[in-house]
DNA sequence: CGGTATCCGGCTCGATACTG
DNA sequence: CAGTATCGAGCCGGATACCG
C-alpha cells in the first residue's frame, strides 16, 4: 500500500501500490470489464478468498478499484477499475509490452489489450 | 526472478523480475552511471550487502545487469545495465511518471530522469 | 573492497472454518 | 455469494561474522 514519504522515485512508489503478488493480475482482470469477488477469485487460479480480499481493499483504499456494493440478497458486490486505476493500468502498458517481448517470446499474451483511449 | 511459463501476461513476467524490494532501486541508480558494489550500497540506505549482492546476481541471471570482474588487487568490480536493462527502465518510465504524478504530489521526484531517446 | 555463510525475525501468503 | 477469523508455513529480507 501506499506509504507516504518514504519514496525516492515515482517509481518504487508505484512498485508498492501493486507489489502483492496478485495485484498487477487483479487489475488487469479488471481491465477488461467489471467483475464479481467470485469472478475475481476463480479468474486468478491459487489465490485465496483472505489474499484477494485483502488485495482488493488495499486496490480500493488506494483509489485504484471501485466497490459497489448491491444490498440486495443474495448480496453482490462488483469491483471496477477507478480512472486512477485505468490510468495506471495505461502506465503499466509498456512494461506489458516489454515483458512479453522479452520474456514470453512475443506473442503469447497479445490477446490481451489495455484500454488506449488516446 | 524469471520463471518461464508460470506468467499470464506479459506484466506479471516483468513484475517477477523487478519485484525484490530494492531492484528498481538498482535500476535507477544504474540507469544513471556505472557503479561499483559499494557505491551501489551506499546509495541505498538500509539495504544489507547480502540482499544487495543476491538482487545484483537475479538481475544478472536475467539479463538485465552486467557484472565486470577487474582481478586486480584490491579486487574491483562494476555493474552496470545491459542494453535489455536500458530497455527495461524505458518500459518503466511511463510508471515511474505515473508515480510521481500521482503518488509524490507532482513534482518531489522530478530531478531523476530515466533516458527517453524519443 | 567485494563478497559468502549462517542465523533469525517479520510479514506475506495460503488453508480452513465460520458468518451475514 | 461475499466475505471475516484464525492459524500456520515459507520466503524475504536484515544483522553479523567471516573469507579472498
Amino acid at each position: 500500500m501506499a506509504r507516504p514519504g518514504t519514496y525516492v522515485c515515482g517509481i518504487d512508489a508505484a512498485m508498492d501500490l501493486i507489489g502483492g503478488k496478485w495485484k498487477v493480475l487483479v487489475l488487469w482482470a479488471l481491465n477488461e470489464r467489471t467483475c464479481r469477488f467470485g469472478e475475481l477469485r476463480r479468474g486468478l487460479p491459487g489465490v485465496s478468498e483472505k489474499v484477494l480480499a485483502s488485495h482488493l481493499r488495499e486496490l480500493e483504499a488506494d483509489g485504484i478499484v471501485h466497490r459497489e456494493l448491491y444490498d440486495e440478497s443474495p448480496p453482490r458486490v462488483e469491483y471496477s477499475l477507478t480512472p486512477l486505476g485505468v490510468s495506471l493500468n495505461q502506465a503499466l502498458a509498456p512494461l506489458g509490452a516489454w515483458g512479453r517481448e522479452h520474456l514470453l517470446g512475443g506473442d503469447e499474451g497479445t490477446h490481451h489489450e489495455v484500454s488506449h483511449p488516446s
